[in-house]
DNA sequence: GCCCGTCACGTAATAACATAACACACCAAA
DNA sequence: TTTGGTGTGTTATGTTATTACGTGACGGGC
């Protein structure tokens, strides 16, 4: 397994976690939104991973750090991120990523390695997603989309054809 | 709630169950697929609902009929079921849903109505789908793809409308 | 200052979803 | 007849998610 791809590359990872964490702090300013410890930390543990983390395992991170160890602490905070854009639910997981591209109003889509279990999130086009378009001719409002596709990263198909070469 | 909408329009449903029962029956036969009793009651139990079921919904309706009580019987059909197109599972309700084209190969995408609970599944052609885009921009090799929109349907949608003018 | 609303956080308990591991019955092939 | 595969059943357990309830912090109105 890679531990560290994002959209499948590698890249210095240093600075993403402090990054993205001032620049949630900026946004929760302007709108007005508690970036509180829990949370904060939250979205902290999220970011140091590239792939998807179930709520108990943030849980247990931020049970660690002296915060709660019940359920209802992570998911509130995962809760709270997601509904605010810093995080996105892989449904087909049932785990947590850190949004990618934060800010930006987007429906994503996730493309799931089963081999090293990077997530990539993609942004996509809404209007012109297919899902859009079935909603059009059917007459259906959508609120909310799922995009997720499970299959093997560029990576992982180039260590396979390494190792079929043995 | 409407309890009986597929791809949210009003029709005949009493020969729905039967027909597609049949037909999974036949292609069955042809595979050489064993669709046992536990097997071919779980359809049936998805067929008479136009709407997704959880795994215990389905457990408790088979056990019920005579069958086992414990979750892997349930879950084992449902597999079986999924498995060989018969069903799908709806990734964000984790529930499970008749197919209602069986014997196309297809990668369906779902509307679901968070008002009413009904779950058209629509066809797509999967070349012309979003995540084939960004897959192959990326190099990623799709095995599986989850396209999911909650909204309202039509038939809500109008029964809104109505509420409004009251 | 005090009351009261809201919001965030904490806890315990439980619900809902899913799988592992093992036993037995059946049937068909060796 | 034995053996292996498949399907069903069970118990037990693991994993994910929510409900319900209590407390402290903060801010506005009086």
């Amino acid at each position: 397994m890679d531990p560290n791809p994002i959209g499948f590359q590698k890249h210095d990872h240093s600075h993403c976690v402090a990054d993205a964490v001032a620049e949630a702090d900026r946004t929760c300013q302007k709108a007005g939104l508690q970036l509180t410890p829990v949370r904060k930390r939250a979205l902290e543990i999220l970011l140091e991973e590239h792939r998807a983390l179930g709520a108990y395992d943030v849980l247990a991170r931020l049970s660690e750090d002296g915060f709660g160890s019940q359920p209802p602490v992570a998911y509130r905070a995962l809760d709270f991120l997601t509904k605010n854009g810093f995080a996105h639910k892989i449904e087909r997981l049932n785990a947590f990523i850190a949004c990618a591209h934060p800010g930006d109003i987007h429906t994503p889509a996730f493309l799931i390695c089963t081999t090293c279990d990077a997530v990539a999130e993609a942004e996509t086009d809404p209007s012109h997603s297919l899902l859009n378009q079935i909603a059009d001719t059917t007459g259906f409002r959508i609120s909310r989309a799922v995009l997720e596709a499970e299959g093997t990263c560029p990576n992982c198909l180039a260590n396979d054809g390494a190792a079929d070469k043995k």
